[in-house]
DNA sequence: CATGAATGAGCTTTCATTCAT
DNA sequence: CATGAATGAAAGCTCATTCAT
């Protein structure tokens, strides 16, 4: 059920010295690899860029393939931990307030902020999610299955927010599954363009936050909600 | 401006007979690596596919990269054919009445019919759409000017409705190129999931149009519109 | 239940041509693997003998693999074939004569005839018998199945003489593919001698087979023919 | 002159506890040289077997090779030590007696216990042995003179078996060299055949020495002694 | 136009061996 | 004395690509 593969292939446990040598090799991996793609790539190139030999490589990896499912592992594992901290915040907003307006208000907010972090969080990680996008259906089975893991997890806590959400009456019933999915890809999709190294379009995250959010918020909210939403996100 | 490179690299002026047998190979090398991915498909594949030896191949292309990128202009000009198509659709419907109902029922019933149309010309093309998500990013610059041509064009379509919809007092204002973007990517997210041939999700067309369609709806139309839109779709 | 493995691996039928080639591939292969050992011998090694390059190796071969076991396979062929051209010699000879005497000389010819032809065959193929004494028991299968089955049908062909001579009441009851399987063992000891480059005996085929022949029919030979066998041999 | 070859070359003269070390890692490597092949053994497989580093195994041998020498050496030595301890038995068998028979008999007696002998100490030391015929005509220079020396000294002993038997008129007159490795080479056969893991064929050793014993005795000893010698040997 | 044959270039991978600690 | 770490060197293998027929 874990996103994570297990750690337990690695052939021992390695030393302190050898953990930070094969740490520093999965980051330059990460980075020629998030930019060249993985066939593009060679051992030598890694190798090189950590300042080994290619032989090195293979004392901390068993296979080219290897390395990558490492990568995805890794990254898969940050992407997790990352969801697992924004979870707790959708307690309901200002109970005792009986006024609709600021419920609406404090619910658009809410989304917005919910926004904003996953693209703060991406554009922090961009050489990851780089390869995470790149890496969409490769021809790996394992390492799909890692990547099939990262999205799994994060539709799902999208999607547990949109339940809780109608079930306090905050948003219409939907399929919520299948629109947490609509929201990530559509979000996914403005990420790409924004990491696109040709052609760089300066993407104002707090823009990008604020038309996404008003998006998902009208067209979540409940119609007694969705009037008092409009101003002032954020 | 076009979405096509130019075709003038193309060898020779192919006889209808030589042209025929180019098409063929384009099909078994769509079929290839649509499936197996472009690195792991040899010229070989393609040949033994097409029933021809791989010398043979290299008298249609100049190169295996100009296979994949007659693919990706193949496709790219499938894509924008089919864009065209439905382009005439959003006509304003029905000026004559002034009940603001049937108007929200009838800009919801558009969106789904759009969405659905979308989605019904992606299940129809499995193999260029596959294509298409395995090579978004692509290593080659080529290629991957075609790929973002074919994403513009559509953004742009959408886009435009968006703006049309805007225009005409019927969506509330909005980055429409980021919304059309956004709306994109969603779908495309939706079908990659479809596309799976490790998790074939049987996706219900219908039922996808009809969240996605409610969702854009609401989360754009004007609140007027609102109301009405909610029920019985298409 | 043959010696040989199925052939019908190779990939397709191959042209009179290509057939050619890859006989020459394994006339060089023979040489430098039966000089150098398998291991020890790379593909290039071989490649450069036959004037091609290492890829033009492996069109003819799958594997390196691949080639020793074509040349097992052909050695093994080719013994089979020259056992099988000696197997009808043991006819009961001269049946009409009384005279022990002539049958004890007769019987020893033949046994010095017998030996005599394998040690002229052997020596008419050098290359290919030191391959097959490096191949004992080697790390590879498929290889050492050929290698097993060339064994058991050469043993099973002397077995088999001998058998005879015990029912013709020749020889004195025995273990027959023990002794076959003795026999064979003293005859490629001596040859292994023989063919050792660094010690090069000049072993004189004749003495041999006279030898052997000797020890072969006193050892076996019916006490009544024994006295006779002792004179001219052959 | 000496089969071995000089120990001067090791190192530095090693303590007492080293020394033991070392002998352990020759343990180690005959079992899985013996196994698995020169070739396909690993500095590493060595190590690991000797619960070492392959750092360490180079303390105690200057190459690959000087493992796979020491080894040859060991193993020489140890059948050198073995066929001299059973050199001293040819005595002439109960001068006293007149009678022929008993001669006779104790003659194939003996040659009986000796082929036993042979059986029992290469039963005794399956490993060795397998090694010793796995490289038979190996690509070493230096082991294969090693392995040649044990050859020549084994053959040595035995050809003068030989000849001392015809020289006190047991035995008719042969060459001794020759019949000598000839024998060798027989048992030599039906070991292999009795060490392949592949194929157990659990040999009977007394029926293997009564069955070579007699073809021996009978192809070898004088008329006079033949008749008497068919009975319950040993 | 088709193709059998050949290959240069390059890649992944292994392993004996060294050396600073 | 032991070893973790590193690597030079080489091997096997693949494949896009060319060319004479």
């Amino acid at each position: 059920m874990s996103v994570l593969g297990d750690a337990t292939r690695r052939v021992h446990v390695l030393s302190p010295r050898a953990g930070a040598r094969r740490e520093e090799i999965l980051e330059v991996a990460l980075e020629v690899i998030s930019r060249k793609g993985f066939h593009d790539t060679s051992i030598a190139d890694i190798a090189r860029g950590a300042r080994a030999s290619p032989a090195t490589v293979y004392q901390y990896f068993h296979d080219k393939r290897d390395i990558l499912l490492a990568l995805a592992e890794r990254v898969a594992k940050s992407v997790v931990d990352a969801m697992d901290a924004w979870v707790p915040l959708p307690h309901p907003p200002e109970d005792g307030a009986s006024d609709p307006r600021p419920l609406g208000d404090q619910l658009h907010a809410m989304i917005d902020s919910r926004i904003a972090q996953v693209l703060a969080a991406i554009a922090a990680n961009a050489a990851a999610t780089r390869l995470v996008l790149r890496l969409v259906r490769g021809s790996d089975r394992q390492v799909n299955d890692v990547m099939r893991g990262i999205d799994t997890h994060v539709v799902g806590v999208i999607a547990r927010d949109i339940t809780a959400a109608v079930a306090h009456g905050w948003a219409r019933p939907c399929d919520a599954p299948m629109t947490a999915r609509f929201i990530l890809g559509g979000i996914e999709k403005l990420i790409i363009d924004a990491l696109d190294p040709e052609q760089p379009i300066d993407l104002d995250l707090a823009s990008v936050g604020r038309e996404i959010g008003a998006l998902v918020f009208f067209g979540l909210a409940q119609p007694e909600l969705r009037e008092a939403g409009g101003h002032e996100p954020r």
